[in-house]
DNA sequence: TGATAATTTGACCGGTTGGTAAACATTACA
DNA sequence: TGTAATGTTTACCAACCGGTCAAATTATCA
């Protein structure tokens, strides 16, 4: 008899490894751009070139899958904020996570969106990631811009709304990528919008927080 | 024999304008939470207190009810940018559309996801609108930026990320608004941090640019 | 009031949805 | 090689989807 995924417990066989990362990609895709209601078990199948019945004995329900996904790709969303050094200069750690930011945006669009929709949506399925392991992290974080401010190496201002606002600027890039390029023109929409923006990014955030100006 | 709505051409009843209202309100519900394809006609109808076939008496499709909806959001929501005036002072012109997009997101912020939505989904029904009006009013005022950035009156930066980093940072609380209230926990989540984000990016845009730093 | 037009409803339709049952094929391994 | 576990497919189901239809109800106004 056939066991499904839930019930293994022993080791993964090869082609169960291969076939679940066929069908997460194949669910990335489809996830990403219809969000989770609007993306169909079977056209999730045919993008991982498999029939319905064959990828439903790996993930035995449309949510299964979605949680799976999701669940991998916030652990690997936060990868640049942890690297956020506590030790590091203020300014090139800034600089830097903004690059990072900024890079997954550009190689990891998919991920980006399949993300914004889980929130957007009202984030059914993850509100305790958000709310423990999500929020741990930033106040990690927040207190170690707290400190920097403290210290006068960089402006006065609250952390969240600085981290907020790394992260809007540059998840825009991947989640509104259909609006920037429209925008933008075809001649400005090509790959070099990257490079500008982490310019734009770079000068806006530094700038406004290297100086201590009156903080009200 | 009754007349859809699409044939009407004379003026329309109390009861026409009413309850096309009452549609598009909850239209604007289910859409802006589930996706144009997350969405069922079934749930628009319960939302709005009517049944099924006397929703499709007014709207005869999903799609007419979704277009008819983006079309008006879309309208309404580039009225910060139009106001802006290129007569103005930078500083308090850059403010006060900082502090109107801002009161856009907190006061609705349905209509931010909705858009957000649509954009994320590739945005198959609103590209010409994107690339039309929209990128011409962009251009218009980008124009303006970069006179003023010319004229020393703001640091040099590129106009259009300028645009779109507002957008972005403004726009994020109301469409990662569970985000931001998980990640702020219950003390600050509520209405005051609108203000603190008010504080906050006034302080990063104003900074950042009004100080003409080395560009490069 | 009465007739006509506008509105609302319940029953229904063909297609799609997520998911299942069971037969069939393939692999792992003693 | 044999056989048991694993993997795959065809056929199918009940629920739900967007949308239609004709009959019933209500508003309009001469």
């Amino acid at each position: 008899m056939a066991l499904p995924r839930a019930a293994r417990t022993q080791r993964r066989t090869r082609i169960q490894e291969a076939k679940e990362e066929q069908i997460l990609e194949a669910a990335l895709e489809v996830f990403s751009l219809h969000g989770f209601r609007g993306a169909t078990v079977d056209q999730i199948a045919d993008v991982a070139g498999m029939s319905k019945p064959n990828l439903l004995y790996y993930f035995r329900t449309k949510e299964a899958m979605h949680r799976a996904l999701i669940t991998r790709v916030l652990d690997t969303w936060l990868d640049p904020l942890r690297e956020f050094d506590a030790g590091g200069n203020p300014v090139s750690e800034i600089r830097s996570y903004i690059r990072r930011k900024l890079e997954m945006a550009r190689d990891f669009p998919r991920e980006s969106r399949l993300f914004a929709n889980e929130i957007l949506q009202g984030a059914p399925n993850i509100e305790d990631e958000l709310k423990g392991p999500l929020k741990a992290l930033v106040d990690e974080k927040a207190e170690v811009i707290r400190a920097w401010a403290k210290a006068g190496k960089i402006a006065k201002c609250d952390p969240y709304h600085l981290i907020f606002s790394i992260w809007s600027t540059t998840q825009h890039y991947a989640d509104f990528d259909v609006q920037v390029r429209a925008v933008l023109g075809q001649d400005q929409s090509g790959d070099g919008r990257f490079e500008d923006a982490a310019r734009f990014l770079e000068q806006l955030f530094l700038t406004g927080l290297h100086i201590n100006e009156q903080p009200t």
